[in-house]
DNA sequence: TATGAATGAGAGTTCATTCAT
DNA sequence: GATGAATGAACTCTCATTCAT
């Protein structure tokens, strides 16, 4: 990958501020990922990029801070992924189409770098007790609803989707599906697997927006 | 029930097991709400029970085995509150109307004594990583889905609720939808509100479901 | 000495809190005056007590704590021992002797057990900028000249003592002289020795009284 | 005197070695004053004279190398002033005064520009178990006894003061009494106030040497 | 000269767990 | 059953020091 190794008995050599931020905060969504937030040190996140743990601190100035950092870029990340994904597709129903493929966990993993759910789900947990993430995460969620209701505009404007309910309700109605689902899916016990959560969200996306789906399988 | 009954304004003293353990489970349910499962502390479960942290562990094997039977605990108990009222409701639309209700975070505070969505939220987050507590996970997830698919049988045997997809794929459905919109209301941004969360969950449900409500007010 | 040695390999089992607190006390006070409050690691304390370092924090509430109560501590018990000398005098000239003498650094090890002017320096410096800190000297502080003092009170109410100035003047007066004397034979310089300070603080503490000393020697 | 001039309103650019270091040790007593010996930071030291710490290092080999010099380094401008003040003046009594009067903690803000006692303290403490320290000490210690004797002797050679006592001697007594009170009135508990230690370290060092002094407020 | 990124060795503190009583 | 003293293994964070540039 992206990652610079080190020879090994060859030290690296100190780079620019903002590219070790960027490694670092990296690291430490991917440990976040891998171990869980509540499990995840400092240690970890240095090994993972070959660091002292020293100069995490010295870039961050609290392990805390750190985290809230990492969930956020993390998740920018991915509305960057979406974002130019979404951008690709002039029709309206190919964009919800795509934006749900790309909300499946687990389903397009050269997508998903990381189990970006898994992460949200950390980012409700600590959004929870944690002013500072709640406010982070207050963000990200409006970003993430508007990505929907944006959607829906543009089918409207298009004439693909029908008028109807306002495009923020439709936001908040479609991003509780695919949250919900999305969260059935992690949990990996079976009962909804990752098509079932494909063809469930585009359903209730259509009954909820008010168009018809082709049948299945065309 | 087999229950030592201590003397009423008497010191209690040692306590059968099976009380002290639901007194300990009780207590922990509590911290982990207040502080979150990651902040709770086996110093912070014997404080609120009024005991020593080394009789926590005289019942309980560990700290993770209590951690998970708390969370299934404080979840059973919700459910069997919840059971309790959809059996006192003879017709699913108001067995529906008043499952919603009782899942809105905050509406009843009567009724939910914990924050029962927050505890939901760690369930998820240590399911992720610990087999035990996916293990437990599944199950409360199905019993949850289930209640939900039962009203929906039980509105088909009475004639209320129209065929159409299958009751467990509708468990699914509206449950995915409760627990989307759940997330949104506990994380309070305002953005949807406790009655926002009522609202659009009776929508949606109907539109599932396929019966029409009142006109607003009625 | 006092101590309870475990025998290796035996634990020592669990002592009541009074007495575990005073162990660390004066294992604190040991270890500064060895080692300097800085460079005092909570370890060496552990180690000077045969505990953990665990057990240090958990009869104390911080290592600050914990220091600031030794340095009270160990004055204390210097001024307890002093106090008992001095009633065993009933000539006010013989208890102002008698508690140069006990001054001086270093001229009787068998009664200072702890270089208490060591410890005093330390106080010194730490009161400079910690407020309960200064406190506590305050206390510590009005104590010493107030033994200095009582001493020419009850020389004057013996007739040793000629009358003059303010006795809690003359005990600010002697106080200071015998402080700064005994920085210096601190110092260890050779340029002030113990006796040039009992020589120098029984004269001046005479020309400041007002009392004739016997001839040296006599 | 070999200093490269700064051109006035220009960015400096690197400076001579000399004026780098005095800037340096000057900055470093600064903070010692600040914060005291044992939570001086060489980062605190570079920001405050607005540098890095690399070429604090640079300059010094090591910090503790560096606090010992700066300790001295501020003792040796009290020392440089004190001696200028005094050659001022032609009379003894005169000198006494002054330099009793410029030892007073906190009465001359504008003469006093550190906290020079506060620095005393800490070269005492660090003098009790730094040899290096304890060596400069020395030094710094029988110069500011000579001070005194010095006067002393001044004045018996112009007949102000009356022969006795050897002047060392004296410089030792009254040296231990101005030490002594000065520390009382840096504890600042308000039981000896700047007043207080000027009119009672007149009264001893008159008493000591044997003359008399005028009547207070003559 | 001067910088500041990088290291690494501790330091204090927390906390689950054990165990003698 | 119940206590709480005691342990010890982590963990975060600090800071003097080094070194490539």
């Amino acid at each position: 990958m992206g990652r610079t190794k080190a020879k090994p008995g060859v030290k690296p050599g100190p780079k620019v501020g903002k590219d070790r931020r960027q490694e670092i905060l990296a690291a430490a969504a991917q440990v976040i990922t891998d171990r869980g937030l509540s499990e995840t040190r400092i240690q970890d996140i240095a090994e993972t990029c070959g660091v002292s743990t020293g100069l995490i601190l010295y870039y961050f100035e609290s392990k805390d801070r750190l985290l809230v950092e990492a969930l956020t870029y993390a998740n920018d990340q991915f509305y960057l992924r979406l974002s130019r994904e979404l951008r690709k597709n002039p029709s309206a129903r190919a964009q919800l189409d795509r934006l749900i493929e790309l909300s499946v966990p687990g389903l397009l993993p050269e997508f998903q770098f990381l189990d970006e759910w898994a992460l949200w789900v950390e980012i409700w947990v600590r959004a929870l007790r944690d002013p500072e993430m709640a406010k982070e995460h207050e963000v990200l969620n409006r970003r993430w609803r508007r990505s929907i209701a944006d959607i829906v505009r543009h089918g409207r404007s298009t004439g693909e989707f029908p008028e109807g309910l306002d495009a923020d309700e439709l936001g908040i109605q479609i991003g509780a599906v695919v949250d919900g689902l999305a969260i059935q899916v992690l949990m990996d016990h079976g009962d909804v697997t990752p098509d079932d959560m494909l063809r469930v969200s585009r359903d209730v996306s259509a009954k909820l927006i008010g168009f018809a789906l082709e049948p299945a399988g065309a």
